[in-house]
DNA sequence: TTTCCATCGGCACTCTGTGCCAATAATATG
DNA sequence: CATATTATTGGCACAGAGTGCCGATGGAAA
């Protein structure tokens, strides 16, 4: 399996030279996921996409490196605001405070998005293909944690303690947005941080 | 995708009607093993499985359900092994506890299986398509935790804080087999152990 | 107008996985 | 021994994902 590499073509500053693009990333993404949600990922075709967006299937490898890869928007983007919040933690913030906080952080939406990000994670978190495939995307966000405990404990990024961590804020992250999807009624921040609180009650010993 | 059914023929008492098995599914992942190993998962076809074992590339889809699921063995037996284990904890023993003695002897072998195990271990966590599809099997082994845990706090096994420590258990359990493949010299127990230890240090405030 | 060039999309191909079904080879039965 | 039963096999055809190749398209720049 291919790396996921930038299948998005270049963004163009504004105007530069050769044919204007049909789409985007954006909007084929949607048109994909809205599909996925109507008639399941398994009974929707790439060509079906393509055919919706108004594109050629073989265009739509170009906006996505897989039809795997469409539900997950720019996650890339969002791992970059994570590294930078991790950063501007203040040293003195214990460990545990510090993850506890940026995680919770990182799952922060503006209000208006939550419907959306609850019919993404619905489609990512039910499907067994995506399921299957979202790991390969968790490697990216766990070294991001990963690499921040790394630089706090003074150790190396991939030493057992720093990829542990990365591991149990990824697996308090994802029973959160189980139990999220479950009822409606509960707030994300608040499974995350209670998810933390759990872990340490029953490790506290 | 196809839910990973019993794919292997109902191995029959001793003798029964029917044509007998050209093989089995355990001389066929050893020999599917032995090629990813030599040339690369994603190097080897069914069919190249196939011809080296004998057998029509039709009936490779009867011993396994996926070319993703030859590298897992029997784990549905280990799953069931590790119920057992964690039905047969004291009660009296602490959650912390139960969790992590249990979760070391899941990953305990006699030692002449070490060298299969890691070669196994280095074939699925380092094959990206496999690294996708384990996050399927491993459902199934979260989902024994959480059910131990919702046993013994008295809540429904889909509860947060049961999906969670299943989650935990498994974060644990994962990055010591990445240390442990890196390093030959290290044992597996105690680098699960350790793991446990650490994040009770991290979390215990 | 001509040149340049990013994007598009058709085509052919590989590989996984599946439904269908006849052929095979073993046991069970008359 | 001949025939019926039955489990397994494997060939064939097909859908669908993903890829390399390459000419076509339609913008901007010269």
């Amino acid at each position: 399996m291919k790396q996921a590499v930038a299948a998005v073509p270049n963004r163009r500053a504004s105007r530069q030279a050769g044919r204007a693009r049909l789409t985007s990333a954006e909007s084929l993404g949607r048109t994909g996921l809205d599909l996925f949600i109507k008639y399941g990922f398994d009974n929707v075709t790439v060509e079906d996409i393509s055919e919706a967006a108004g594109i050629g299937r073989r265009t739509f490898f170009r906006y996505f490196s897989s039809k795997n890869d469409l539900p997950w928007g720019d996650f890339d983007g969002l791992l970059l605001r994570m590294r930078s919040r991790l950063a501007e933690v203040p040293a003195e913030t214990p460990l545990f405070d510090a993850l506890r906080e940026s995680v919770v952080d990182f799952n922060r939406f503006p209000e208006d998005e939550i419907p959306f990000l609850r019919q993404r994670m619905m489609v990512l978190l039910t499907t067994p293909t995506l399921v299957a495939h979202s790991a390969l995307r968790y490697q990216d966000w766990r070294k991001v944690v990963a690499e921040f405990v790394a630089e706090r404990l003074g150790v190396a990024w991939h030493s057992h303690i720093a990829i542990t961590l990365g591991q149990v804020c990824l697996g308090i992250s994802l029973s959160a947005y189980e139990e999220w999807l479950v009822d409606e009624t509960l707030l994300l921040g608040e499974l995350i941080d209670g998810g933390f609180h759990n872990v340490r009650a029953v490790f506290a010993g």
